[in-house]
DNA sequence: TGTACATCAGTGAACGCGCGTTCACTGATGTAC
DNA sequence: TGTACATCAGTGAACGCGCGTTCACTGATGTAC
């Protein structure tokens, strides 16, 4: 990706990343077509190829940036400060709540970066490398709280519990559009996660 | 898709729908060419369009199989004959760690149709009916066992089980082909994933 | 049992559409003197 | 401050490749009498 050299093409370099996003998170779809994309950015083809060696080298860049905004919303949801007085059980209810809000607001783009991630290992190595990230995130809030913890590895059990959450609700996220097994509701899996989470990391549940 | 009317036809099919999943299995890739398919199967491209209304239809006839196939052998493996005398915590184990052989088996076919399912909805469907027939397999299992079980629903806890396990193992081996988180390795995220389901269950874990 | 005919099955060259990419050109911005 | 020149940025028609699909034809199988 050929970095701009003036403000007005690092505009248009935003503006078809922007286009991009808004495309793939309305049609939840992998098939882009570039002049989709110029025609939305209000662009042309040749000022897109000026910047991106081909159609691929876009969807990278949209997908660096989006892993980039996701850690930075980790990071503003997991800071130790915010969690100030919570117990465990409360941190682990909301963080996956939010999580779940998450993956239902960008369920677009999370559906097409899972078909690249199909495609493409980068895209998957990508993720992977966020879910670290995360999980780092995740387990100074655990051994701030390492005493409602039952675990004995607190890396372990960050790296575990994050995994078990993103997964189910990513992959639930695009697994389950359309088609919604009985008995087994968002809301309810939720809860059940929520429960399943503290289960795991030893801490009592608020009730039962 | 037309029915074969000659044990001949039946035959083209059957190589048809077979090259197609080698080919998937070993390109792990969502991009197959008709050429490729008729060429690997000793075939000619006007015998599959006699069969096949277009090429989408045979990746969901050969994915209708598959989960055909998976059904059938989550039948026998989670059979109650099977586990008679075996208590839950031993089942759990066995299941997960068989699952995660599957998975790493038929990594191939796993990454082109989650590949699929996020393009085309029709397959995220039938993976989730898959997962509803498998959840309902082991729900007889916790039944025969619920003496051991601490959670109230045992409908809503082998769904949401179920749904951990496919989870993790399936979206954990399309997204950590090539890069593997640090301190997660394959082995122990499986026993993490163990035990956090006899947890959530409530069967008291076999050590700790 | 043999011949004629109908239908099923298979072949592969040719077609054509769509989409990614190129390129010759115009316009905008920055710089030197 | 103004003019000349260089580079950056943007335009969109045209190209061409690849791949899905069609179709006119050949061969195989089944059926009627």
């Amino acid at each position: 990706v050929k970095p701009p050299q003036q403000a007005r093409s690092q505009k248009t370099l935003e503006r078809l990343l922007d286009a991009a996003e808004e495309l793939i998170s309305q049609k939840a779809s992998t098939a882009l077509t570039v002049s989709e994309i110029v025609g939305r950015a209000g662009s042309s083809v040749g000022a897109f190829y000026a910047r991106f060696p081909d159609k691929e080298a876009l969807l990278a860049t949209l997908h660096t940036r989006s892993c980039g905004e996701a850690l930075a919303t980790a990071e503003v949801a997991l800071e130790p400060q915010r969690w100030q007085g919570a117990n465990l059980a409360r941190v682990v209810s909301d963080v996956v709540r939010f999580t779940a809000r998450m993956c239902e607001d960008r369920l677009g783009l999370l559906v097409a970066f899972v078909g690249h991630a199909a495609m493409d290992s980068s895209f998957a190595e990508r993720r992977t490398r966020l879910e670290v990230g995360i999980a780092e995130l995740f387990q100074r809030l655990l051994v701030i709280r390492r005493h409602e913890v039952t675990h004995p590895d607190l890396d372990l059990a960050a790296a575990v519990a994050i995994r078990m959450v993103l997964s189910v609700l990513e992959y639930g996220a695009v697994m389950n559009r359309g088609l919604e097994a009985p008995n087994l509701t968002a809301e309810r899996t939720i809860a059940e996660l929520v429960f399943a989470v503290t289960r795991y990391l030893g801490v009592e549940p608020r009730q039962k």
